[in-house]
DNA sequence: TATTGGCACTCAGAGAGATGGAGTGCTAAG
DNA sequence: CTTAGCACTCCATCTCTCTGAGTGCCAATA
């Protein structure tokens, strides 16, 4: 059963008006619109329609018409129109991007934060490997008697470190050693391809420090097979502003506390299963504590092998036309911003007359 | 002005009583009391007293009462009984205590959300130097044409880890022999210790990776530079769990928000003054948006010149002495937790038949 | 045949009393 | 100094009413 036109415009409409108001929107609103030419009779008979073909919905039986998730799909799919981000909101998009050169970890939960800050709504960032992760390079620095600090950079420019303390007295030439060898036959290895053999050569070959062996090659194992990093999540508290949540705190606690558990426990879920932006409508979430929770996911770039995921989250009344426009900004922003390996455009002032060559 | 026994008996069991259900304390509950011996006339008239030194309060002429701040103040200062943790307590305290062994900031995080679940409340968490940074350790990784990964090792076993792009070319020599040049001339100085002509030193004598330098010492003096490590905030969510909120989510979003914003701008006020645990009892709170909220801090041990800092914030109307005792408990148990390297207490099993030597 | 004005009907939400009960302060007796 | 008794206060809850926005339907219109 195809809409008319007038229906699509109707539908559009209420759809834009409810998700500014939160209120039902009755037929003489849709009849004062500019671009409407026909009466509120007319507009009631149509809006019956829709209501019978399951995209509208009536909280009660005299009040307006409110879209139901199928109208909420429907409204994505095919009625959305491109919003233009204004002068205004490009401005200050550019602003937040400014991001301050930091660890990758933390760029990821400051993009967090800053696409939470610019939709007001709770958002999350996850980086995910688009490849077999490899081991790239390893570095053991003595921190102390009997610790040490084993630095591993993984492909992606991924980097993590393990302070490891051990009741084996090493010297720096046994841990040089031991770096080597891990440098040369550790390297450019898929986790599969890790055995225990190798590691048995390895600890053999390893010197006075191999003790340490094992525990960085389960340390290695661990990060290899780290499909994706940590869910950044933030801003919950915005979703308290929505008026769905005035006055239902205990409501917005529920959904705060499943959208924890679901972002850590069902990962899969929270990324865009095709194309680069994906909508998840009420009902189509996961968990039913979330059915009037929508969740907006874009992807962008991160170079090598490494691709970003933001997510908004928001109820279902959300205006999913603005807040893709913003999140595909940013997306687009950000893949260079991390091309660049976070450095503020503007390149930052050097001390005592320094030149930072281009 | 001095409190009689009976008067302090009373305050007590306000406080307590109120803490646990929420709800003003009649005279009657309290004469009710196993422990109190006179009637509730005889309550009314102590109540009528402390009510008048400012130590209770009524919210409504026909209500019955409720602790006044100085109220909760005498209780922490005086009348607070610890706490004893009852054995199922102590049981899931452990179980939580099992971190998995991971970076240090991740490991603070971590710290915090498991505060913020076994008190069900928000909790942050800081670390915090205890004497002056030095550099420790630098290490250059090439990381792809044109990228390089620079490690960075603290004093306190504290990595930062930073990508820098530059549009030079440099070899696995070059950088080589600039983190030689870095080792030898930039550890060990505090960030008053490195001055411009020692940069200068650093660029003549690094050869052709030089262009790098400046931004290497820049990002050494930004880390030097923080007094403390990122505040992690976690649980907000729970305080909807409070009744004080159950339905003023405005509310509560300001106070989150203020939260936020205290913890990342005011520092210092989040770390304890003196001694290792500090009360800060709703007014005596910075912002006025967080009056009628109350923050229990305590120090734990981090080894080598770091010191933490648990907080978990309730509304005034808190157990103070079931969250001390906690707090407590993890405090103690942290500090053996981070000098072992965040090893959890049952060593990991080791793949193949490896033996971990103790 | 599609559109429109008119009209009766519905129902949530706001406001106004009315009611009940928990708790107080005070007084007088023990 | 303590206690029982009593009048009083005031919040919370409930019910009731009223209002107005919005609908659905019908008959008139283009």
């Amino acid at each position: 059963m195809e809409l008319s036109d007038r229906q699509k415009q109707i539908l559009r409409a209420i759809v834009d008006i409810y998700v500014s108001t939160a209120e039902p929107v009755g037929s003489k609103a849709i009849a004062a619109l500019p671009d409407v030419s026909c009466s509120s009779a007319t507009i009631r008979n149509e809006m019956a329609e829709l209501t019978q073909m399951g995209l509208l919905e009536q909280p009660h039986t005299s009040a307006g018409r409110v879209p139901s998730p199928a109208g909420y799909r429907l409204y994505i799919d095919e009625l959305m129109q491109d919003y233009r981000l204004s002068l205004d909101e490009t401005k200050s998009l550019n602003e937040a991007l400014e991001l301050k050169s930091q660890e990758f970890d933390k760029m990821m939960s400051q993009v967090g934060k800053l696409v939470s800050k610019m939709t007001n709504l709770p958002a999350y960032t996850v980086a995910t490997r688009r490849n077999e992760a490899v081991a790239k390079h390893f570095d053991l620095i003595q921190a102390g008697p009997g610790s040490i600090i084993l630095v591993l950079m993984l492909s992606g420019d991924v980097v993590k470190n393990k302070l490891v303390k051990l009741p084996v007295r090493v010297t720096e030439a046994d841990l040089k050693l031991l770096a080597a060898v891990l440098n040369t036959s550790l390297t450019d290895l898929t986790a599969e391809e890790i055995t225990g053999e190798l590691l048995d050569k390895i600890t053999r070959s390893a010197g006075p420090a191999s003790p340490l062996a094992p525990l960085v090659m389960d340390f290695t194992l661990e990060c290899l097979r780290q499909q994706h990093g940590d869910v950044h999540l933030t801003g919950q508290m915005r979703l308290l502003g929505q008026p769905e949540y005035k006055d239902a705190a205990g409501k917005a606690q529920e959904v705060f506390e499943t959208l924890d558990e679901e972002l850590i426990s069902n990962l899969p879920a929270v990324l865009p299963k095709d194309g680069p932006v994906q909508f998840l409508v009420g009902p189509e979430n996961v968990a039913k504590e979330l059915k009037d929770t929508s969740v907006v996911m874009m992807r962008f770039d991160i170079g090598e092998g490494m691709q970003g995921t933001i997510g908004v989250v928001g109820p279902t009344r959300m205006d999913y036309a603005k807040i893709t426009a913003k999140l595909g900004y940013f997306a687009e922003n950000l893949g260079r911003m991390f091309q660049k390996g976070g450095q503020p455009t503007p390149p930052p002032a050097l001390p005592d007359g320094m030149k930072n060559e281009e």
